[in-house]
DNA sequence: TGATGGAAGTTGAGAGTTCAAGCAGAATCG
DNA sequence: CGATTCTGCTTGAACTCTCAACTTCCATCA
């Protein structure tokens, strides 16, 4: 009896117990977990040597960049970033140490912070954004048929939809 | 000029400058992010929560598991579940606190030390395999066309194979 | 044999993350 | 209005990860 991968293998019978993922559910849950390990571990070690700044850290600066006044609610920003607000807390007081982001006191609610986007901030951007596409290119979109990436695309979007938030719940609206 | 996402938007030229990621390349590679942040997140916690451990941990234990004296070199293990071996000492060093791993002395290579899965670790591999096989489960397999399982698995088989380690290099021999 | 370089693994400090708790302001309602 | 509850965000401690040494032992070769 194999128990488990990261996940067990097969053997199923009929009634309740649990339904073991089969031989080839398992190689692409592997596959999975592998690709996801390094990729997020290249990006990080690329981004960390020539930009200063994980990986996350990143896409927090990205998204305050698209953002209407370059700036979001800590919330907001949370949200879209898929990560706790008290991750997002505690990137932003690193990311204000760095200057590349300032917090704003929100006029119509005096709990509500801004986290705004500086303009070194935007300067880091500018200046690494191009070494970023092209490690995510060279690790993932040169490799794959444009059908594969299409895939992908649908594939990601459906998981990620599975996983979104949904109610609130203490510190983790999102997050289940 | 859109600068980037996680990688910027479209908009090039002809000439050496930096091809950015297309619309829709950014909606795949989006997608993907937030995807494997969710997912990472949502197994860390329902690990963490019922077996005490988060998912890398969990899977340092299943490689253990199926190898054959449920015993592997530290660098072996190191390679097989894609960190760096630094990470893996440390890692070592909590689960053998928790007793589910023992180190043991290697007798053909003094400087070596083997990774053993105790009694007690196999005893929670057994345990809570099936809430994790479920859980990943309900958020991936669940939800995907059989298609759509062979294509996510040949895909990150490519992306994986791409960041594979190749030749050595300071601490981190993989990892490039 | 002894020097030299490489390989295996560990270590400590600093950075990042999680979790539970906490504070202040907003909202609801009697 | 005052009490109660909820929301937005922060905090600190415990834990994990990274990075750059560092130690020990193996291998090569003169």
């Amino acid at each position: 009896m194999e128990y488990m991968n990261t996940a067990p293998v097969a053997s199923s019978a009929s009634a309740g117990g649990p339904r073991w993922l089969t031989d080839e559910e398992q190689r692409v849950w592997r596959s999975y977990i592998e690709a996801a390990t390094l990729l997020e571990d290249h990006l990080d070690r690329q981004l960390q040597r020539d930009a200063g700044m994980p990986h996350v850290y990143y896409g927090l600066l990205v998204k305050l960049a698209e953002a209407p006044q370059r700036r979001l609610r800590m919330t907001e920003l949370a949200m879209s970033a898929k990560i706790t607000r008290s991750r997002l807390s505690h990137a932003v007081a690193r990311l204000e140490k760095s200057g590349w982001v300032r917090r704003e006191d929100c006029p119509s609610d005096k709990r509500g912070q801004f986290a705004v986007l500086t303009e070194e901030g935007q300067e880091v951007l500018r200046k690494h954004a191009p070494g970023h596409v092209s490690a995510v290119r060279q690790a993932v979109f040169d490799r794959l048929t444009p059908e594969q990436q299409k895939s992908l695309g649908e594939i990601m979007r459906i998981v990620a939809e599975g996983l979104q938030p949904r109610e609130a719940g203490a510190d983790l609206p999102w997050l289940r």
